[in-house]
DNA sequence: AAGAAAACCTAATGCCAGTAGGGAAGTCAA
DNA sequence: TTGACTTCCCTACTGGCATTAGGTTTTCTT
């Protein structure tokens, strides 16, 4: 049974192709991406790269799926807190994402943009994104029921508005400053007055 | 003096290698643009090409342009009746902003993301760009004379604020549903209720 | 130690951006 | 009209890329 000594090898090496890769995307652009310059650093010749990956396209869906991942994995905890306060839950956890974002800039232009030419995630990868949105829309809703926000504010519309406004703040920030710090970004600071801004938009009605 | 017929002639083919570029971008993605496969449907070998431009880069940069000032065009009628009503001539132009980009969206991208390696905008191509944000500032500028905003609003994090918001929308319109039209666009169709929560958001104190 | 499976290689195809250098055609001055 | 000059476009080429085909070495199991 120490086959799985191999496949504990195999996983490294996909993960090594992985981290290489984000390295080349940092330095030459996310569409900058080259097999060859990955297979270059890690130490192989190009062809042995599709022994991980079929495409350079499935190297972009695995980041994808990265990306969702690490970046739910940054809400999580907070998701589990809504009970107490559900606004400072959500203005906290939003910093969190953003800082995310800026630490991680070369993800964060995948799951934001949409930097490369023909790639589009496969739902595999695209599902926990959904999730996402389901963990945002309850977080609202929370708000609303502890009386932080009119009911509106978790309907689609507001959802989207909301989504909106946070990758407004991410997206000019990766623009803009890519690789500032997260305390310093001139974008990623306004972070908490966009979220003042919708609970103030969405305020609930008084006497209700 | 029929030297210019010759210059005629050249800037023809300039703008014609430009809106052949435009429709490249737009079916094979913004950084997916092919000198080659411009130059096949310009009827004429690669190679020519580069009597016109001298790189690929350089078609990206006069594009940059083009956007820049395609809209700052939009912008532009808003921007001399801003006497009137600031607010409604505010959220007039800005659905005008969001129109254009949906109707534009490879221009739109190379302005609002960062979407091919190595391509940053000449000083010369991002200067009207700057002029834009002072158009923004001013015509916000007027919005707290006219009492309809308070002073913070046209400070620079009030611009940030809003270039943040109104760039989320496009930027998620343009991920998520880029070949929407306006009307149906669902996030584009938030841009209303997005200026609506910046103005109350620095809604002027009472009574001053 | 033998054999299977996995990992890696070289070689090749058909793209691409960009350069070098040459020939045809338009333009101008006389 | 002729000759000189300029502009335009071409072919040929270089070096890079993603990906495929097919063979060789390494590794693990039995």
């Amino acid at each position: 049974m120490r086959e799985d000594r191999r496949l504990r090898r195999r996983n490294e090496t996909v993960q090594e192709i992985l981290d290489t890769a984000i390295e080349v995307m940092a330095e030459d652009g996310v569409a900058g991406l080259s097999m060859a310059e990955v297979a270059r650093r890690v130490g192989v010749r190009p062809p042995s790269l599709y022994q991980y990956f079929p495409s350079k396209m499935a190297i972009y869906d695995a980041l994808f799926e990265r990306g969702v991942r690490e970046s739910a994995d940054v809400l999580e905890p907070y998701s589990a807190r809504l009970a107490e306060d559900p606004r400072a839950v959500i203005v906290a956890g939003q910093q969190a994402s953003v800082a995310w974002a800026m630490a991680n800039p070369v993800l964060a232009q995948l799951l934001y943009w949409r930097p490369v030419p023909n790639f589009e995630p496969t739902p595999q990868a695209y599902e926990p994104s959904v999730r996402l949105l389901e963990v945002l829309r309850s977080a609202l809703q929370a708000a609303v029921h502890a009386g932080q926000l009119a009911a509106e504010a978790a309907d689609d519309e507001g959802v989207a508005l909301y989504t909106a406004l946070v990758s407004g703040v991410i997206s000019q920030q990766l623009a803009n400053e890519p690789s500032a710090q997260v305390e310093e970004g001139r974008f990623a600071r306004l972070t908490g007055m966009a979220v003042d801004m919708f609970f103030r938009y969405y305020a609930p009605r008084e006497g209700e």
